[in-house]
DNA sequence: TAATTTAATGATATGATATATCATTTATTA
DNA sequence: TAATAAATGATATATCATATCATTAAATTA
């Protein structure tokens, strides 16, 4: 259980210090990505919107209330699927380098998690070994969430 | 250094054993995939297809011939930039289960490579803590190749 | 406070990517 | 060779993403 309001004042604070603004528009954006369990197509957001506010919201703004997000480190791009996800560590105070995702490759439900630091190392030497760097980087596995694994789904 | 020749004979033995035709289009399709060092999308084949042989190709067909290479298991489609990439393996024996990639996010140069399984088990029992499953799924980690990342490139 | 400047959003156009459907061609097999 | 099935072509359309300019709202400062 997340503490909402907490997470829409550290929002606001973040902003700030990074001289953004966390108008109407983009706060009612990020509360979705934050109530959403998993993560959200920009056109899923506006048709969201739509639904929730009665107004039409250009899915253009949608991207750049996005990127603007994103830029200030509350939400993440999943690249594998083109959605997004609210960041679940904004209450934390440390740094987060390299997060790694899951991806429930049936309902795209999604959790965001930190490798411990040994295994963490032992694949970034595997993949120094390979000729790639993965410093910077972050990891999307797409695998299955155990309720739809127990519906013994048929993946593709 | 790959032996073409015996890559493709191999392909082919292994669409017959699966039903299926090893027609011209979809050779020449697969040889630009094994000879190409990274992921290529399907516009991006429709493109090479008609410098080199003049004649065009519907992309509509691309997509069917990659899906069919995919089905025969020759190709991987790697999800998080929708691109195909050869699957460096084929002369190989052993069957293979949950493949890994790496992927250079500036130049798109992409390895295949299959970590080893006390890695794989940690990481698997990290996943099920998570309440995910890793079982059938395959990663992509998005990284910096050596080189890219010897020119300094400032990622997005 | 009014004027100026900057940031945010709206609107439109366009390009890139992907899928669905039916027609045509080619290969297989009876 | 005729009938059947598989492969490919052609067209339309849906989805996803970016670029550009206009408009509105907010912040700054004179």
């Amino acid at each position: 259980m997340i503490d909402f309001e907490k997470v829409i004042e550290t929002a606001e604070v973040k902003c700030k210090e990074q001289g953004g603004r966390f108008t109407l528009k983009r706060k009612r954006i990020f509360s979705k990505l934050i109530t959403a369990e998993k993560a959200l197509s920009p056109y899923e957001l506006a048709d969201s919107y739509h639904n929730e506010f009665g107004t039409k919201m250009p899915v253009m703004s949608i991207y750049r209330i996005l990127d603007f997000l994103e830029g200030m480190k509350l939400v993440h791009k999943i690249n594998s699927i083109n959605k997004y996800l609210a960041c679940s560590h904004i209450l934390c105070s440390h740094q987060h380098k390299s997060p790694q995702f899951l991806i429930c490759r049936n309902c795209q439900k999604c959790e965001e998690l930190y490798l411990k630091k040994p295994l963490l190392s032992e694949l970034q030497s595997e993949v120094q070994s390979s000729g790639f760097q993965l410093t910077t980087s972050y990891t999307e596995i797409s695998c299955l969430c155990n309720e739809c694994s127990s519906k013994v789904f048929l993946a593709k």
